[in-house]
DNA sequence: AGCGTCCGGTCGATGGCGTCCACGGACGAG
DNA sequence: CTCGTCCGTGGACGCCATCGACCGGACGCT
């Protein structure tokens, strides 16, 4: 994980497709070498995936929801993260610390949707509570950030 | 905006690096409309970007925050968009219902980095008081979700 | 110092891919 | 019917991905 793969990764971050030869150009080394350390990278799992970032509105998933919940003792946070991992509309889930133990973060189509969901939220083992707010708008998402440390120079001659 | 498209939303979202030949075999279509399609969903919109999902952890990031912000009236929600989004750190900005306007999603180093982003926003014009809650585990992130209408069949034959 | 080994790089080759262009069928409007 | 538009196909050509062989510096052992 030296000064180049960081900037491989910042490359990829703002275009996944950029080709194994352009990127090679852009660090300064082959492209052969540029298929092997980006292999590394993703066999280590500091690459998890490559995704197409979609508008959600353009595929049906206008709502974008904010679900806090509430636990209740005696119950296992790995039992009720599975049955939250089972709604498929629950685009991201973290376990905080505070006063509400889990922030899901769903994405849906309509308010009716997001109504039936919470249902079934409320229906999980160990929820106590749940707090719902709706996003009305989202100024950005998923924006990437750059590193702490300055990312490679491509070692010119 | 057809089955073939939302097929190939669907292929590049759990992939992005997938050839377009690949992509053509898997929608039954030649690569060269494959390319045509993909190009218009660009142009349009639907699809923002292509990112690579990387380990925060693994490139320095390992402190995640969100960051809820009452609003002072009097001031413009657009100026104080502006304001947080020269915060590299905030990776999504969500403007929301209830009583907290924001709903700011941080990435940062180390809590004393946190500390400091803190003190930047109670700066924003028109911030009245924010509530922080760190994620102690993030359970998972951005899964993709399957369309509301089934993709498309291949139509073979 | 001399040597073996490992790691990470380059180079060369080849099969497949990206992408441009010209062409053609389906379909709706006049 | 005729035309225009849209959306697809196929061919061509140059570039790319990817594999294997080789190379050189760093390091540790004798």
């Amino acid at each position: 994980m030296d000064a180049i793969d960081r900037t491989l990764i910042e490359l990829l971050r703002d275009n996944a497709r950029l080709s194994y030869a352009e990127l090679a150009r852009q660090v300064g080394l082959s492209p052969p070498s540029v298929h092997d350390r980006l292999g590394k990278l993703e066999s280590t799992g500091v690459i998890k995936a490559y995704r197409a970032d979609v508008d959600p509105e353009a595929i049906g998933l206008g709502v974008t929801a904010m679900i806090m919940i509430v636990q209740e003792p005696g119950h296992e946070i790995e039992d009720m993260t599975i049955r939250f991992r089972q709604q498929p509309e629950i685009e991201s889930c973290y376990f905080m610390a505070g006063h509400e133990s889990f922030l899901l973060i769903a994405r849906l189509g309509t308010i009716a949707e997001l109504e039936q969901l919470i249902g079934r939220i409320n229906r999980v083992p160990g929820v106590a509570s749940t707090r719902t707010t709706i996003a009305l708008s989202t100024k950005w998402e998923q924006r990437p950030q750059p590193h702490r440390k300055p990312p490679a120079a491509a070692t010119p001659g």
